[in-house]
DNA sequence: CGCGCTGTTGAAACTTGTCAAAGTTTGTGG
DNA sequence: CCACAAACTTTGACAAGTTTCAACAGCGCG
């Protein structure tokens, strides 16, 4: 209940019209902001302004001077808001934007044909989310909120347009974009490789790391996803993801309430990840 | 032993230099180019020209016109061969070039502190290769040749500038990070849900259809990975692909012969994929 | 206030990993 | 060109980890 607001973050939003010093307080803002529309505003279309946005060092504008930024800020059409259990996008859905998470919570997942479903990735805030559908045009994957979002769209023409022009900004896109190789290989490796412990140890420790990037606490979080998304994520079913929180538990690794969870010792968290099992 | 040369391809190859009227015939070319070496010539130094290239709409300069070509073929700096076993590049190196296959086989694999691999990619020809590199500017895993290869350098600085220019390079390059965040995606469905038959059949299919699209034989082939190769790959031991690959066999639906796959029905080996396991 | 979604826990079944041994192929050096 | 060693592959028996099925508890939402 507590530390779920960032400690350090400057909290600064919105430029063209100032909504946010009416919004309550940060946790809450990102818990439920779909409340704010009953003041019968169309926060859709509030214009995003990367240069305000404390975010910008996290997202698509890093290291743009403000020059630069400035033209962004024309590029990065609206706010969207879409509230939890929404699609951002479906499989099929021809690209037209890419999207940076303002604030909130989403999965991608991609679907088989016979129905079977992975979870490819958990979106935070400042992350660029739809890379997939650059390749075919078309969104190779669903990308849902797990909790009501505020989302930055990036119509994609113009963001190719602009990294022409930009130097720095291709830059950065192109090292977004491996960012997410690299990080796909390192799922490779944990679903590959790892045992189930291992796997949970690796996905909370990560999740403490993201946290703590964006100056929220990494000693403790909520989850916004339930056992069965974290089980997709890592190739286990839902039972193994809730027995091995109670066993973590159990051996004081962590304290689990449900969806909020407590990293009592990190370095033996640490120490789990690392005993391999086959391979 | 037949089927493992190229049925419908033009095989013209390089122009500056035309060395290669005198390799013998492709299937030799591609089991043991070394041989050409001691002709005392050094081929690394061989320039390399997409647009007499017979990958060019597979790889790097897919869909564009022969002004912008020509362009390409300037900056695609030299033919670099290496031999089974070498690396093109190690974890920790210093990104300098991506690179095209041309011709050969390779592995990219990621390694754990703890000394656990996973092989994240197989490269076939007009494949890109060190995307990965990109983020960081040092290549994030092992690249390693698995038969004697060549592949076409390309200067990463050099590719940025001239994407800035050259709007349909840029389009195909951002594609082909894009279609490389797809392909990950489809391994972790893999890794994730299925169980060892379905992952090895979806492995086979899968090389079957790339082995065609370069025009071999889509039902003969060879494989140039060990079985605990394969098996880093599909998230398995040696003995359990060894095992699987015996059960196709006895139940018909492919021939082994060690490293030579016969497909002998399609069919009821895209049924096996859809079987799943959990989640 | 109850219904449904989510999470927990147990017991049994099953898939895959582990260990071991033997057979096969490939590459090297004489 | 042959012989030998090393690397790779196959197969079996057994063990272990994870899934499956099932029942129940808790929480939140309408």
């Amino acid at each position: 209940m507590v530390a779920l607001m960032p400690r350090s973050m400057d909290n600064s939003r919105g430029a063209r019209v100032d909504l946010d010093q009416t919004l309550p307080a940060c946790d809450k803002a990102v818990a439920m902001p779909s409340r704010t529309s009953s003041r019968n505003i169309d926060l859709t279309q509030v214009r995003a302004a990367c240069s305000t946005c404390s975010l910008h060092e996290l997202c698509l504008p890093a290291g743009l001077d403000s020059n630069e930024m400035e033209r962004i800020d024309q590029l990065v059409k609206v706010r969207r808001r879409i509230k939890r259990g929404d699609y951002l996008y479906r499989t099929g859905a021809s690209l037209e934007s890419l999207f940076a998470v303002r604030s909130g919570f989403l999965k991608s997942c991609v679907i088989c044909e016979d129905g079977r479903e992975q979870v490819t990735a958990f979106h935070m805030m400042g992350e660029v989310v739809g890379l997939d559908a650059i390749s075919q045009e078309k969104h190779a994957c669903d990308t849902i909120a797990l909790e009501d979002s505020e989302l930055c769209e990036i119509p994609f023409a113009r963001l190719e347009e602009l990294t022409r022009d930009i130097a720095s900004l291709q830059r950065h896109f192109h090292r977004i974009m491996s960012r997410e190789i690299v990080r796909d290989h390192n799922v490779m490796l944990l679903l590959g490789s790892m045992r189930a412990e291992e796997r949970l140890a690796t996905f909370l420790i990560g999740l403490s790391q993201r946290f703590a990037s964006r100056g929220y606490s990494a000693q403790e979080f909520h989850l916004r996803m339930t056992r069965e998304e974290i089980g997709s994520y890592l190739g286990l079913t839902l039972e193994t993801v809730s027995r091995v929180f109670s066993r973590f538990q159990d051996e004081g690794l962590i304290e689990v309430n449900n969806r909020h969870i407590v990293i009592v010792d990190v370095e033996r968290l640490r120490g789990l990840v690392g005993q391999h099992s086959h391979s």
